[in-house]
DNA sequence: CTGAAAGCGCTAACAT
DNA sequence: ATGTTAGCGCTTTCAG
């Protein structure tokens, strides 16, 4: 009987049989006799056999991980491509190695560190906040240097040599805004924003600014750095023009603290509705019914870059790289 | 000079040198002449040498990864636990390997296959709902039988040799329908819960009933297995009966539907204030200020998870198992 | 101070 | 049908 964790050298000794019969016998080839196929498939059962994955990993080269680095996990648009992702790597017999950057660029770069050097097969990567403003993305093209597949999703960038998902910013921020003009009948709509920095945050405030230059209505727009920030501004914008009559939030919390701010005039001077619409997760809308809910299709785009990775990992040699749009919708 | 990734071997020939040479070079070893260690690591830089963390941990037989089951990365408890579990391990120098359960024993049971055998040096779990119905921990105890350190955290269960982190269920629910009863004035409170057949649904129940009959009140029990159907109920209850105070909701859906339906009410007949209080995130106060918040502190959860794993892996020797009741609080 | 060699567990090409 | 052997990249005795 073998104690903790049986090898093949232990059970060939145990079974006076060579280690590559042992090894032949557990892949079920048909270079072995069927008699002594069982007598091992038997034994090693009996004793617990679990092959040793790091060793057959280690010795042809992969690891059938793919790693991922998000900015923040609490935010439900990334733990939502994060679901999409593990369940389509799953299916494909994929692990998922996760790291959290917390919009640090130091943080990302050494998780790619530690990722590299023969753990990960490919790299998911939405790159922080830091990464993006300074432009700086030399630790993820070290990745694809070393040649480790890598798809880039949400916020992408030039520079970087790789696949990349990213949702129709520009497009969608001008259809929403088209809906609540052309279908609610608002004329005149402010835009709130948190990431009026961010590359796509610009997109989708040219979206809502050509949407409403179309229809040649004058474009409000409201920034702001910080949360707190953000719902005193739009509470004075409201409080001093009382014919607004739409607020599009071009990001989740700039779409909770308007409605936040709404829901207060509502309640205190029982005012006019206001049509709400804006990027945020479908589960905000349970929380007010007439919200219209810009549906970023997160697990769609973990779904995309999964497949991405997994035709990158099958096939190295192609030196052309595909960018997927994923179609926004709202519901 | 070397294309791709060059290795020990690879570098002793361009050298001249031998191979544990160069490695003790690369570790810095009293072994050798520091001419010789500066000579070979400007050359491992020039060339870009990065170790094979794979062939080490294989070497070395530990990987510096932890594996983390969830039944749900959606729900922001679980999102909260994870943030605080990979910001713990990373500072520790661990990966994290993750896989979400989605309340299924047998993807639960299937990851925990793909990560042992090797790849993780522990894992931190909590099982799926099923698991917890059927009583099923077969694939649990399998990991434990191998030797894996296992950390149990939220759902927790007997029958599983293991250190567990868990939040004190009974307490915080008797101490919170104490707070209503003693602090808001409530009199006839009503408890919703959809986890009526997990454990730590019936603690929660139970703090709350004991509660009440301590202070001699009629304790009024609303559970559901589906959120309309909860919310249905909760509707007719609140119609029927106009002396209800207060609302305690044991998950977050049971917090969030009784929100709803006690909203809808005050729009429709501007009802006076129901006190609402209930286990949920920090995040949903933020819809409703009014609403005392149950936190379960999610990252403090994780961290202590990761604490006894880390405990448990630099000695297995111990063969007792320790239970960290973190402390909730509401705020 | 430097080098040779064994070995972690496994697969696969190559004997027998 | 079964066995022998080399080797994946690295660390670590042990010898020189």
């Amino acid at each position: 009987m073998i104690q903790t964790r049986p090898t093949l050298s232990e059970m060939s000794k145990a079974l006076n049989l060579s280690i590559s019969t042992i090894s032949k016998s557990l892949s079920d080839s048909s270079e072995i006799s069927s008699l002594t196929k069982t007598r091992v498939q038997d034994f090693a059962k009996e004793c617990n056999y679990i092959p040793n994955s790091l060793a057959t990993s280690f010795l042809k080269g992969y690891t059938n991980t793919i790693g991922l680095v998000i900015p923040n996990i609490l935010n439900s648009f990334y733990a939502n491509v994060l679901s999409g992702i593990e369940k389509h790597l799953d299916e494909n017999g994929f692990k998922l190695i996760t790291s959290i950057s917390n919009e640090s660029i130091d943080k990302e770069s050494n998780s790619l560190k530690k990722m590299s050097a023969g753990y990960i097969d490919g790299l998911i990567i939405c790159p922080s906040k830091e990464a993006e403003l300074k432009k700086d993305y030399n630790h993820i093209n070290s990745l694809v240097g070393q040649g480790t597949p890598v798809v880039m999703f949400d916020r992408i960038c030039e520079g970087v040599n790789c696949d990349k998902v990213i949702i129709d910013d520009y497009k969608t921020s001008f259809e929403t805004t088209e809906h609540l003009i052309k279908e609610k009948g608002c004329k005149s709509i402010i835009m709130t924003s948190l990431i009026d920095s961010l590359q796509h945050g610009k997109l989708r405030a040219d979206g809502f600014k050509e949407a409403m230059a179309k229809h040649k209505l004058k474009n409000n727009i409201i920034v702001a750095d910080s949360i707190e920030d953000l719902k005193k501004k739009i509470k004075i914008t409201l409080n001093n023009d009382s014919n607004i009559d739409g607020v599009f939030g071009i990001n989740e919390q700039a779409v909770l603290q308007a409605m936040h701010v709404v829901r207060d005039l509502k309640v205190q001077n029982s005012k006019k509705d206001i049509v709400m619409a804006g990027f945020c997760n479908q589960s905000q809308a349970d929380h007010n019914p007439s919200l219209i809910v810009v549906n970023q299709n997160a697990e769609k785009i973990g779904i995309e870059a999964v497949k991405l990775i997994l035709k990158r990992i099958k096939k190295i040699d192609k030196k052309t790289f595909f960018t997927k749009i994923v179609a926004a919708c709202f519901l």
